[in-house]
RNA sequence: GGGUGUGUAGCUCAGCGGUAUGAGCACUACGUUGACAUCGUAGGGGUCACAGGUUCGAUCCCUGUCACACCCACCA
């Protein structure tokens, strides 16, 4: 027996270890069927469940379930991600809170710690994911640095190496003075904010009193000028070309040069040339052979190149400008709206800084990239996207994959006692391969840089499923089917793994790619801890369920569309699980228990031949939505159908049939509302696996679990099945408006004339008598062949009148207010359809169908206005 | 500077070349037999951002304008 009220806390986790226990998430491994798998997007170690994972985790799952009941093969690979600069900084500030920095322990103990931090913590968002119902095969997990990944890691490394993909550079890079590392072009934010524009002036060597104004937003950079540059088509300017200027305070003279980059129009048309510290300027520099002079230490405090050895750029910038204004070298100082890039995590001020750095020749590993998304053999949904990744990887720089941080994989370099490189897997190899190299033993010493976190994610697709083995699982899943992922990181990883995987595999690492937009809070705002506006997923489970939480992201999400998160319509999730629950206690109290060889094709009654036309229309329909990972035109089709269709029509039409007396009728209704529930459960049970679990469990046996009850066919559907009922929920709609627009009491047993009805109707009145009775709250319901009288209520329904007689006083003047009210409707629509058919062009060029139907409209109103006018005369005339 | 997306009911959003039977929440009135008050029935509420164009017909397609959001690049 079902508990009185539905509450998920009593069964959603008992049921999920069941099937945990079971291992009802393996794949089937059946040769015969069509594999389905999907890798997930390995969620950070350092993180718990937000709303952004519960939305992309409840889109895959409901895939991988609405496959898995389809008989599919199917694969959901779980793992997590090491998230290097990421999770160091959360080790690095828990240290720091004990007063220890990473270098008081070292780098083999602090990794040690974090290892042990990933170990403690580094489950609890899978378990979170556990509690939302994802159907990962868990027995899989996976981690971006378990062995089989690191090896992975390495054999691709190596490889890049040796094929000229993988090279080091002294580069100017992004520098993170606060981790103090290199970061990639993604990893640096673009803040705005006014700034200061800062007018200096250089004087010209030998030319007392001439001098160059120099505009700049960073004058502390001065100290790493090796030029000035002015274009050469610059009349006011040019004659300067050729001639030296002097940095102030370090007294240094530098050339002037003729540069395309010094744009007459901005700034004083004179600009300083800092190669080691401007991307723009280290151009300039290679153009014309400038020196490259570094003036900051790595954690961005000024070197002893400069004046001010040891103080922070803001510090060296203040003083920096109160020695040339005591110098007569300061024009003024300017608001200036700017742009100043920050560090995604670390949120300090990035540098470029001149440095020693690996990277991967981006530009030729998007070509496949390119390639494979042109021809279609990955497509992306929505395809907009399309076009902003291919604009990214035309542009696409050298990544930049060496980090000086501790946490992540080591890079498979060891260098020889001259700085001779030697790339292999493992330190033997690499051992093996410089001493035949020296033709002696030597002492190696390894690269200590690690790798950026995106280039093991970048693996994911493939090294999750035992590559570089030969394993039955790539064999049988990869190319993956679909990745599902936030737009946000479509550079970051989507566009890495296509990368990747067409060099590693030569296949794409997935065949479509599903991105679905952000969560926001519930106006629309970002969400963040700063903000304090964030929305724990965890917390809404425990107060609505899972199941509540799931049906609202699937409902909400459509494509291309951002969601704001909304509690009350989560709520009202939970409520359509409660109105669920009570339909199947409405069915066990009943006694609907399906029978063993139960045929469809004998059913008889037209209430029961409906119910199960619309539920196949409503799996018919969820199949081509699913299919198109149309989310939210599912769910609401299910929403509406189970509702709008199942609650609120047909088990009120069951109710006649229950508390009657044709034992045959019931029985054929117990069957068919038993069936009609099953079908329910199972197209519902990919959004709501949890009520719907345990429904099924009340009327199945264990064997027979929903996880893999078979998902219907498509399926042929009936019209006429359907439109006999809509004509008897039209009449009784029609009735239960008329009543309450004439505040007839609830209570009061009334009767409704049916008049000028055609044989049809007649027919309907006649098989549907008890519904209609019962579910408009009539004595009885009736065919009239007489005139209306002054005492009778009126409202027009398809090509009949329905009438009905007060035995009491009509309240005429709510009668004709309601009648005029109808009246206006209708004048309202004829003028439409008049004119719509006096036109011409219309009638010529308007498609056949479309003239006609608007002919019979227009000939329906027609009648209807007249019945209408005839009554409110007979009001009048009284 | 380049690009993308969004402007539809009080709110959050679906939708669509042929009367907006729009959805949920909110709102109003009324609640009747036994699934459900986490409910039921009925109802109010919209010149579909603005201006042009294409079309027999535009909320939908095209162009432009305005507003908002986001992405990329850069600003001495």
């Amino acid at each position: 027996m079902l508990e009185k009220t539905y509450d998920p806390k009593n069964f959603e986790e008992k049921i999920y270890a069941a099937w945990e226990e079971k291992g009802a998430f393996k794949p089937n491994m059946n040769k015969n069927k069509e594999a389905f798998a999907v890798v997930i997007p390995p969620p950070n170690v350092t993180g718990v469940l937000h709303m952004g994972h519960a939305l992309d985790n409840t889109l895959q799952d409901i895939l991988i379930r609405y496959n898995r009941m389809q008989g599919k093969n199917v694969l959901w690979q779980p793992g997590t991600d090491h998230a290097g600069i990421a999770t160091q900084m959360v080790v690095e500030r828990n240290l720091a809170a004990q007063g220890i920095t990473r270098h008081d322990l070292g780098r083999e103990k602090f990794v040690e710690t974090v290892w042990q931090w990933k170990e403690s913590c580094g489950d609890g968002i899978c378990k979170q994911l556990r509690r939302l119902g994802t159907s990962c095969d868990w027995s899989r997990t996976r981690f971006t640095m378990d062995e089989g990944l690191s090896r992975a890691v390495r054999k691709i490394f190596v490889r890049l190496y040796k094929d000229g993909l993988i090279y080091k550079a002294k580069k100017l890079v992004n520098w993170d003075p606060k981790f103090m590392t290199a970061v990639s072009d993604l990893e640096v934010i673009q803040k705005e904010a006014v700034g200061k524009m800062y007018y200096l002036k250089y004087p010209i060597k030998g030319e007392e009193g001439a001098f160059v104004h120099i505009a700049t937003t960073r004058p502390e950079t001065m100290f790493g000028d090796t030029a000035v540059a002015v274009s050469k088509d610059n009349e006011k300017l040019k004659h300067l070309i050729g001639k030296e200027c002097i940095i102030p305070i370090i007294n240094k003279a530098i050339p002037i040069i003729a540069d395309e980059h010094a744009d007459p129009t901005k700034g004083t048309g004179a600009v300083k040339i800092t190669p080691a510290h401007d991307f723009n300027d280290f151009e300039v520099g290679k153009r014309h052979n400038l020196p490259l002079v570094n003036i900051l230490n790595p954690d961005a405090t000024l070197n002893e190149n400069t004046p001010f050895t040891g103080m922070d750029t803001q510090t060296a910038r203040q003083k920096t400008i109160e020695t040339l204004d005591g110098l007569g070298l300061m024009d003024k100082i300017e608001d200036h709206p700017m742009v100043i890039p920050y560090g995604d995590r670390s949120n300090v001020i990035i540098e470029p800084l001149m440095t020693d750095q690996w990277f991967v020749d981006a530009p030729k590993l998007a070509v496949e990239a390119m390639r494979v998304v042109e021809n279609g053999e990955m497509q992306f949904v929505p395809k907009s996207y399309e076009k902003t990744y291919f604009e990214w990887m035309r542009n696409i720089q050298p990544w930049c994959i060496s980090r000086q941080l501790w946490w992540g994989h080591q890079m498979p370099i060891w260098y020889g006692p001259d700085e001779t490189i030697f790339c292999e897997e493992t330190e033997e190899e690499a051992q093996a391969s410089a001493d035949k190299h020296y033709g002696k033993h030597v002492e190696l010493r390894r690269e200590t840089d690690v790798l950026d976190t995106w280039f093991s994610s970048g693996l994911w697709a493939f090294s999750t499923l035992g590559w570089p083995d030969k394993t039955e699982y790539l064999d049988t899943f990869y190319p993956t089917s679909v990745l599902v992922t936030g737009f946000d990181i479509i550079f970051f990883w989507v566009a890495r793994m296509m990368m990747m995987s067409m060099y590693a595999m030569k296949k794409v690492p997935f065949k479509k790619c599903y991105l679905h937009g952000l969560i926001r809070d519930e106006q629309g705002r970002k969400m963040s801890k700063s903000k304090g506006n964030t929305v724990d997923p965890m917390e809404i489970i425990e107060k609505y369920g899972a199941d509540a939480l799931r049906f609202f992201m699937a409902a909400m999400e459509t494509q291309g569309r951002d969601i704001n998160v909304s509690e009350s319509r989560v709520q009202g999730y939970r409520n359509f699980a409660t109105k669920l629950w009570n339909s199947a206690r409405f069915g066990e109290m009943n006694e609907c228990v399906l029978p063993k060889d139960f045929d469809l094709n004998t059913i008889k009654h037209p209430v029961n031949k409906w119910i199960v036309a619309k539920v196949k229309q409503t799996s018919n329909e969820l199949t081509e939505n699913l299919n198109n990972f149309r989310f939210s035109d599912s769910a609401n089709a299910v929403y509406q159908f189970v509702w709008g269709s199942f609650c609120d029509w047909y088990i009120e039409m069951t109710k006649p049939i229950f508390y009657g007396t044709d034992e045959n009728l019931k029985s054929e209704t117990r069957a068919t509302f038993a069936w009609v529930l099953d079908r329910i459960l199972i197209i519902l049970h990919p959004f709501m696996p949890f009520v719907t679990a345990e429904l099924w469990n009340n009327s199945h046996s264990a064997e027979q679990d929903i996880i893999s009850a078979a998902w219907p066919e498509k399926e042929n559907i009936n019209t006429a099945d359907i439109t006999q009922i809509d004509w008897a929920i039209d009449m009784i709609s029609a009735i239960r408006s008329l009543r309450a627009e004439m505040n007839l009491p609830a209570g009061a047993k009334l009767t409704a004339l049916l008049q000028g009805g055609n044989a049809q109707s007649v027919e309907n009145m006649q098989q549907f008598n008890d519904i209609i009775c019962a579910l408009a709250r009539l004595e009885k319901a009736e065919v009239y062949n007489g005139e209306a009288t002054p005492d009778m209520v009126q409202t027009v329904f398809r090509e009949n009148t329905i009438l009905i007689p007060l035995k009491g006083v009509v309240d005429f003047a709510a009668e004709r207010e309601r009648l005029q009210k109808e009246l206006d409707g209708l004048n309202k629509n004829l003028e439409g359809y008049a004119r719509k058919l006096s036109n011409p062009s219309f009638v010529d060029r308007a498609p056949a169908a479309v003239v006609e139907e608007e002919r019979r409209r227009q000939a329906e109103a027609m009648e209807n206005k007249a019945k209408v006018e005839e009554a409110l005369a007979r009001i009048v005339g009284l």
